[in-house]
DNA sequence: GCATTAACGCAGCGATCATTGCGATCACGT
DNA sequence: ACGTGATCGCAATGATCGCTGCGTTAATGC
């Protein structure tokens, strides 16, 4: 589904689709078998593609340039925007999905990757969140609701399951019983912070 | 400070520590002039550091685990628990000193570097953090004081600045204006959610 | 249908990395 | 103060990476 609207690129040619495609799945496949980044190098992820080194060598250059645009294909239009007809529904759903695309161990291992890889990169995992984010307060808004801040949902429902993700996995205090439970409360808290929200 | 207390490894000789404090200088130095991730080998360290890359290779074997090496010895013991009579005002500073801390373009580089490495480098970064919270809130407790549980916190306080540090560095809306009034209304928000707490 | 040109495969090159064995040095226990 | 053993410096080695010509393939425009 990704795969197919790879011709976005420079030349869309009907090989070079085909090869962009085989380089990504094989990044995402290599990232996925918990390959150690030393040890994710351009030769190996050209020999799992099927491809020549020297093809990725000239279109991505670096690895942290492949893996920002790995992560930039991965990242956007994976998630579509809910509309349960209520904020609160709408951002339950949505932080729910993210939540549960966060869960997956390939996604979080392409997303240290990118981190690893520059900053541009790391950007690329977050790119389409805030987007998301505003479209839904802009359907709440043009419900007539009273709307937090982008900001303010970015803090309080965003970051926490970016964070859990990223520096406690499996801690083993919370990991199986409320995965949803908390983005509940998460949600909850967002609502509830419009009352004490930091604008004047 | 931090490089006096390096006798706690494997053999705390008097030049095994001169060693590794050179090292781990030389890795933060290195990854402070935003050398990237490619370019950071053992061998460019060892050279920095003005010993032989050998020395590396066999006390620490990969760049993940002198990453995580690193992390550990860089984010603990750092941050010295406040205690200002008052759980808001402990929040507060220990925010800014956290926040601050992140605003740290070597300290930030770091992070990412070791988020690239592993999960275990990863998880150093934050490994105090929760501790720091722990003891806040006990001496809040001990002050006979109601306090929200330590998930709340991190999740409010801590995600935020962690996630607005790696995801959205300089984004060029709320930089420099505003960078304590967010601290105050995330420790506003998280003392506010103790009402609609998750737990029943 | 044909010319054009971008993109890919192939082979070879230099450079750097990661590793290993040995001698020297320094810290630690008696 | 001295012996012992760990740690470090040094030099050499094999392997791999990253890059650059050149020929070929196939996608695009007329």
């Amino acid at each position: 589904m990704a795969d197919v609207s790879e011709g976005a690129g420079t030349r869309p040619g009907g090989r070079s689709a085909r090869v962009r495609a085989a380089v990504h799945r094989a990044v995402q496949d290599l990232v996925a078998e918990g390959v150690r980044t030393e040890d994710l190098t351009i030769p190996v992820v050209a020999a799992r593609a099927g491809v020549h080194a020297t093809t990725v060598y000239r279109r991505w250059g670096s690895l942290a340039e492949l893996l920002a645009a790995v992560a930039e294909h991965r990242f956007t239009g994976d998630v579509v925007v809910p509309d349960t007809g209520g904020l609160a529904g709408d951002l339950e759903r949505w932080a729910t999905d993210v939540a549960r695309d966060l869960a997956d161990p390939d996604t979080l291992a392409l997303m240290r990757a990118s981190i690893g890889a520059g900053e541009t990169a790391a950007c690329a995992c977050t790119a389409d969140r805030r987007a998301q984010i505003t479209a839904m307060l802009d359907h709440e808004r043009r419900r007539g609701g009273e709307v937090p801040d982008v900001d303010v949902v970015v803090d309080h429902v965003l970051a926490p399951l970016y964070y859990r993700a990223l520096f406690e996995p499996a801690s083993g205090h919370d990991e199986g019983p409320a995965p949803e439970r908390r983005v509940r409360a998460l949600v909850e808290s967002v609502l509830a912070s419009q009352a004490v929200s930091v604008s004047p």
